[in-house]
DNA sequence: GTTGAGAATTAGTTTAGCCTAACACCCTGT
DNA sequence: ACAGGGTGTTAGGCTAAACTAATTCTCAAC
């Protein structure tokens, strides 16, 4: 693997530079800069770590950096950035459909092994799931080339009353909300209908395929991200 | 709360202490003590690096250091250096036999991946594989409970003039090393007999099968495990 | 019984990544 | 227009794990 000197081989990041771009990744995802207070949080670390760090990916060329404003990253940095989240994503699908894993239980693991795998393994695992697009979680899957689908989705909590809408996507990664979702049929590729919601951010009330119904409070419903389907369906 | 001060809890070994621990497991399968030059060959460090770390280990309890002889695992060291051991070796078996990963090869993957499975991990791949015994190079897997067959594989350095041996695992990651050593025909599979070897440390001699030979210093003799082969092979 | 080579250790430095405490900046409310 | 609160950054310190240079130990040869 020395080819590295005529090919601009990326110098190996460190485990937890691997962590920041993925922060900065989600914090950004609906445009706008990413905050030093909100990065620590995700990262459970102290505010002035990140902006320590800040500085230093900022001049290794991997976010940009305005003081007092926030980061954003750069095409190297959403590369990087899209490469981990490809290899999470990857991982969680293969644990969950080749050794059993419990899809509460996956997040943890990716999160470790993430920093760890090739590419090479990564392929082929890919290669063995079918080259899967979502994660167990619905999420989608970057290709190897760094290119994600950009998802157009809505959470439960905004979904008009009345509205038919297929499940798409669980936004959470903590086990036992995943298995309370799991064990009330709220999982990705679920069809349902909104057929009601309390006022003052009550909750919502739907009608999955089987005709039983769910209430789900606020706070789980702005988890759930959806597609709306057109009313005949 | 803090159940944490009566049952001792494993306090998360690092990923250089992990690695600390395995090479002392190696280097002292066949009894007596091993030297800080010999783990500092086998793990690509300088000798004060590991007298350092020696001291640490010793005051945790991973090891016995008779300064100026050398260290043994105590017995929870040895306990722990199994655990990597079975990591790594349930690791190779899956990636080659689930993922199509060539025999030669794992051993890189399996290095690093080690350090980052969860427990869960392993025994779900073991599992899957139907309890493995033995890797994919012949070497003996311990069990969960920490037991292991004593065939272990014995690096170069050990082996006694006059003996056939195979080549089975070439335990570094360093590329210049690994690359030199491919070019000098030293690779996983490959048969040759020790016909010599130099005093005080010095190199082993070794002839291949097409009858060339070869000169191997101690540094990378202690990296390449052997599987004695009766004489008459 | 001394001595010197080679191995091991101590001493001191470096880098990455985190921390707390103290200070600087920005913006909103009056 | 400016005062304060909250957020961001700077300063300084700590630990793990590596390094080099200097020192100490061991043991075998004379």
């Amino acid at each position: 693997m020395n080819a590295a000197l005529r090919s601009p081989e990326p110098p190996a990041l460190t485990r937890s530079v691997e962590d920041y771009l993925k922060s900065v990744f989600h914090l950004t995802s609906q445009g706008g800069f990413a905050t030093t207070s909100d990065i620590a949080a995700m990262l459970a670390i102290a505010p002035p770590s990140v902006s320590g760090m800040m500085k230093r990916l900022s001049e290794t060329g991997l976010i940009e950096h305005v003081p007092y404003r926030g980061v954003q990253l750069t095409p190297q940095g959403r590369r990087a950035a899209l490469q981990m989240i490809r290899r999470h994503r990857i991982l969680e699908s293969y644990l969950t459909s080749r050794l059993g894993f419990d899809w509460g239980d996956v997040h943890v693991e990716a999160e470790r092994l993430e920093h760890a795998v090739s590419d090479k393994l990564i392929e082929r695992m890919a290669d063995a799931l079918g080259e899967p697009r979502y994660d167990p979680h619905g999420a989608p899957i970057p290709t190897a080339a760094g290119e994600i689908e950009e998802a157009e989705l809505v959470t439960l909590a905004e979904i008009e009353v009345g509205r038919p809408v297929t499940l798409q996507e669980v936004g959470d990664e903590h086990p036992e909300r995943l298995k309370y979702l799991a064990e009330q049929g709220l999982t990705p590729g679920v069809r349902l209908t909104v057929i009601d919601r309390q006022p003052f951010n009550g909750p919502t009330i739907v009608r999955l395929a089987d005709d039983t119904t769910r209430v789900v409070g606020r706070e789980l419903a702005l988890l759930l991200f959806c597609r709306p389907r057109p009313d005949g369906a």
